[in-house]
DNA sequence: GCCTTAACTTGACAGCGTCAAGTTAGTATT
DNA sequence: AATACTAACTTGACGCTGTCAAGTTAAGGC
């Protein structure tokens, strides 16, 4: 990049990269603003002119993972349309395989370090958007028999409370080594979300 | 107490309790070794005796949390023992008071605070017991028929997952008005655990 | 009564978030 | 084109943090 300049020209969006790879390299401890700076090349409080405080970046930062969430589970649900019943265990992988590839940005997402998320309306407006992708494929499965009729957002909320509880326990190290052993993770979440379907998940 | 003499007797315990008075009061933040020992009375490089660092500190407040779990939800099922449907949603309830009461000792509990839980056997223990727990009950559900037959640990997964999941996200701010203003929060936890019985709740 | 040693204090260091004041350079105005 | 304005960035400082080293106290075993 040009460091000959006194202005940075992007250093907003510079920020932001830099702390999402100080979140893939470490833990979210690491990140601070001037790890943040130093590795953008600029001084420690040049992120102050984008920035009100650390928790702005922090939000700036769950507000893009909260797109590439989105993102990533609209298109598994384009790819498996066709098949509401695999649709369904296929979000919840890519829900599962978002957190764990990078497990530091999904706690950060979800941990509460960003306390008041109604400053920062990116956040709501993604999770609300992601909230209604689940809906909607929960109301497909409905409508071919897999899921008990009732209402959508109640079975909504149950499928993403059961898939994001799964996931904390799970990078948390809480689940039991005995049900670990079973087998892969599909395997775990397919047995998990055939809980609440009226007849078995085919693959 | 006795400020009087050199030694204090009891700090360890103190500087636990002094932690999670300040996690009572403020954000998880706030919980600092200085702050704690400060509230203790004693100088800020005085936890050192008696814990490895600051992450050793949070471990054993996270531990006295999960002692503290274990108990709520083993009184709730004794009170509960006759009527295994009313005893599972009660332990639902118990869990997720137990998190809305004291949030920021929920938090530590499970947000990954605590790195490496293997160095803390006190913890690995009391969740096992938790879990094992929830899994007699599940399996007492299943016996009258209010939970479908199958393998007993990943029905009890699912069922922690689910209340998990659900007291994670709410507690984020992440669940829509649109269901928050169904009724209070135990009408919603009913519906959701509907989803996974096979015959409605009575309660 | 002495000695060992655990418990605690004091002091220091680097890193952190944040603010105030100064500097640069791009942009708008005339 | 020269000037003024202002956003972007730097420098320096403050109090906070975790952590370690060295010194101090006092309790318990001999």
């Amino acid at each position: 990049m040009r460091k000959k300049t006194y202005h940075h020209g992007d250093l907003k969006n510079a920020l932001v990269t830099a702390g999402e790879e100080i979140l893939n390299e470490g833990s979210v401890e690491a990140l601070s603003l001037r790890q943040v700076a130093k590795r953008a090349g600029v001084s420690h409080s040049a992120p102050y002119a984008h920035f009100a405080d650390r928790e702005a970046l922090f939000a700036a930062i769950s507000a893009v993972g909260f797109e590439a969430l989105y993102t990533r589970l609209n298109e598994t649900l384009q790819a498996f349309q066709g098949d509401p019943a695999k649709a369904l265990v296929e979000i919840a992988l890519t829900y599962i395989n978002f957190a764990l590839e990078r497990p530091m940005r999904f706690q950060l997402m979800f941990s509460g370090i960003v306390k008041d998320e109604n400053k920062y309306p990116d956040l709501v407006i993604a999770t609300h958007r992601t909230f209604a992708l689940i809906e909607n494929q929960a109301i497909a499965a409905q409508d071919i028999g897999l899921l008990r009729k009732g209402e959508s957002d109640i079975l909504a909320l149950s499928l993403w409370s059961l898939v994001h509880g799964f996931v904390c326990l799970y990078m948390e190290g809480q689940i039991s080594t005995g049900i670990l052993n079973k087998g892969e993770v599909k395997k775990i979440v397919v047995a998990l979300l055939s809980q609440v379907t009226l007849k078995p998940i085919s693959l």
